[in-house]
DNA sequence: GTCTAAGCGAGACGGTACGTCAGGTCTTGCT
DNA sequence: AGCAAGACCTGACGTACCGTCTCGCTTAGAC
C-alpha cells in the first residue's frame, strides 16, 4: 500500500545513501558514541533536518544502514543446500561471527541504545534479531526433517540458547572465533 | 597501603548511603536513563561534586548500590548442599530470575552502559558478571564430582552457554520465569 | 504598464486574497510573532511559494492586507468639510485611536518589522506612514488657510509632532482615547 | 536589597563584562539582527549558557550593556544648574540626539524587540524608557518652579509629546540634529 | 587551642549534543 | 507559466547534561 503521492519534491535517495554511508564510515572510524548527528549530517553534506526527516535517532539510522548493507551479504543460509546441519550452521555462525568481528562496538552499541530506548528496541528487534533467529530456527527444523537434530527438541528454544551463547560472548568482548562455531555444534548438535 | 591521612574531614558515610538509597530508588521509578546525576544528589541532599568523589559515573554508582543490595541476598548456592545439582541450579536460576524481572531495566541499563563505556565494562565485569558466572561454573564442578553432569563437559563453557541464554532473553525484554528456568535445565543437564 | 502576458497559467486573485484573509485573522487571533508564513499558506488553502511569488516577507502581505482594508475606512478627513479644523482632526485623531486600539499588536509588529528590515521600512514608510501624515500637514495648511491655525507654524513639523504624540504612546502601550486626542488638539491648536 | 547568598561559585563579573563589551561591538559593528546570542556568547569567549544565565533574550543583554554603558554619562541635565531652562533642555536634547545618531540602529532595534516580546517591553519601559521621560517631566517641573514654563501646562503630556517628537524622527529614520531639538524648544515653551 | 587538610553544600562555568522551528529555495507533476 | 505539495539547506533557538571549578563552612586529627 503506497502513500498516494499527490505532488511535491521527491525525496532525494541521493541525501539517504550519503547519510547512511557517512554514518557507518564514521560509526566504525570513530565509535559509535564518538559520533554526533550533527558530524554524520555534515559528513553527508546535507542538513539536519534531513536527516531527522527520515529517521528519529542516530541509532534509527545506523541500524536502517547497517540492514541495507547487510541485504549485500548471502545472510541466511539456504535451505536447499544438502550438506548437512552441522556443516550449514558452523558455516553461517562462522560469517556471523566474522561480521561480529568487524562491527563489534557497532553491534554492541545497537543493543546498547535498544536498552535505552523502548521505540529503537522495538524496531532493532523486529528487524534485525528476530529475522536472525528465525534463520537458525528454520535451519533447525530442517535439520529436523532430514533427522540430523532430534525431532523432540524445541527448534525456537535452541535458536535462542545458540544466539544467547553469542550475544553474551560478545556483549563481554569476548573472541568469537570458528573454534566456538564449533563449541556451538557440539554442544546443541547431541 | 591505606592512604595517609594527615587530618581533614572524614567522608560521610551517610552521603554515600543518601546517594546509593536514592539511586536504587529514582532509577527503578523513573528509569535509568531518565535520571540524571543532578537529579540523584539534589534527592540525596548532597553536593554534586560529592557524587563525583566516590564514582566516576551513574553507571558506577548504581551499580554499587545495587551490588551492596544484593549482598543481603543469599546469592550463591551452598556448596554444602546434599539437594540435586538440578534442584540446586534450579533454584538458583529462580532466584536470579525474580532479581531480574524486579530490576530488568536496571540490569539492561547497566549492560547497555558497559557498551559504550569501555572503563566501566571492565568494573561490571569484575564486579558483577564474572563472580555470577563463577557461581554457575562452580555449582556445575561439584554436579560432576557428584557424577550429576558429565566429567566430560566443559563446566565454564556451559555455564557461559546459560549466562547467555537468560541474557538474551533479558535483552530482548521476554519473560524470565520458572519454566524457562527448567527448560535451561533440561538443556545442559544430559 | 501591465506585464506582457505569453501565455501560461493566470495568476489567481483568489490566492492572493485568501492569502491575505488568513494572515489578518491569524495575525488578530494569534498575534503577529506567533504566526509563521507556513501557517498563513496553509491556512489559506496555498502553496507557500504562492505566497513569496507576491510578497517578499511576512510583514510586507501583513501591510498590504491591512492597507486594503483600510481603503474601506473614509481615512482621510475631507478637506470639503466645512466644521472648525479642530473638530475635523479631533474626529481624524478618534477614528485613527479607535483602529490603533483594535489592531494596536498589529501595528507595533508593523513598526517592529520596520525597525528590523530596511527594505520594509521603506514600503511602509512609503505606503503607510507618510501618506498618513500628509492627511494632517494637509489638515492644518486647510486651517491655515482658513485662519484657524497660525500661519507662521510648520505644518509639516506640526504633523509630525502630531504622529509622534501617539506613536509614543502606543509603542508604550499606553491607551489611545478620546481624552487624548483633545490634550493633543488643545496643546497644538493655540 | 541584596540576594542572600548561601554559597556556590560566585558569578564573574569578568564574563558579564566580556558579554556585554561584545554585545555592544558585534552589534554596533554588524547591526542587531545579524548578530546571534551564540556569537556573542562565542566572541566573549564564554558558554551560551553562561549568557542565559543572567539574561533571557539579546534583547535584555543589549539593554543591559547599553544601560551601563549610559552610566558613564552625565545623562540627566542637572536641576541645580542656573542657566535657563530652555538651554538646560536643548543641551539635554542635544545630547541625547548623538548618543541616538551613533546608536540609532541599536535603539531601533530594541524598540523593535519591546514591540515583539512582552516581558522585555516591561523591562524596556521600566529601566529605559520611563526614567528619561522622567528627566524631561522634572525638567519642566523645575522649569515652571522658575517661571520658565506655564504653570497651567501638563509637565507629563509634554514630555510625552516632546519624546514621541523625536522617537518618531528616529523610528522613521530622519536626522536627528540640533536644529530639530531646538524646534521642538520653541513648539513646547510659550 | 590554634593550625591545617580535606569533605561538604551550593552553584557558576566551559562544553557538547540535542530536537525544534522558521525562512527561503528547489523540484515534481498537475492545470 | 502559475500552482499545490513538499523536500531541501541554512542557521538560530532554548534545553539538558556533563564534568570542573570556586566559594565559604564544617569537621577532626596534628601540633
Amino acid at each position: 500500500m503506497n502513500k498516494e503521492s499527490t505532488g511535491g519534491r521527491p525525496i532525494s535517495a541521493q541525501a539517504s545513501a550519503a547519510l547512511k554511508e557517512a554514518a557507518l564510515r564514521l560509526v566504525r572510524a570513530k565509535g559509535y558514541n564518538k559520533v554526533s548527528i550533527a558530524v554524520i549530517a555534515k559528513e553527508a553534506g546535507v542538513a539536519r533536518q534531513t536527516l531527522y526527516n527520515r529517521w528519529n535517532t542516530k541509532a534509527d539510522l545506523v541500524l536502517d544502514a547497517l540492514f541495507e548493507e547487510a541485504q549485500n551479504y548471502a545472510a541466511a543460509p539456504s535451505l536447499n543446500d544438502t550438506r548437512d546441519s552441522r556443516v550449514l550452521l558452523e558455516e553461517f555462525l562462522t560469517n556471523v561471527f566474522h561480521h561480529l568481528t568487524d562491527n563489534g562496538d557497532m553491534m554492541r552499541a545497537l543493543i546498547a541504545a535498544a536498552q535505552i530506548d523502548r521505540a529503537f528496541h522495538d524496531t532493532f528487534y523486529a528487524k534485525f534479531v528476530l529475522p536472525r533467529d528465525r534463520m537458525i530456527t528454520d535451519l533447525l527444523r530442517l535439520a529436523q526433517t532430514r533427522g540430523e537434530f532430534s525431532s523432540d527438541r524445541n527448534a525456537e528454544l535452541v535458536s535462542g540458547f545458540i544466539h544467547g551463547a553469542f550475544w553474551y560472548r560478545l556483549l563481554n568482548r569476548k573472541a568469537l572465533n570458528a573454534d566456538f562455531a564449533r563449541a556451538i555444534i557440539s554442544e546443541f548438535f547431541d
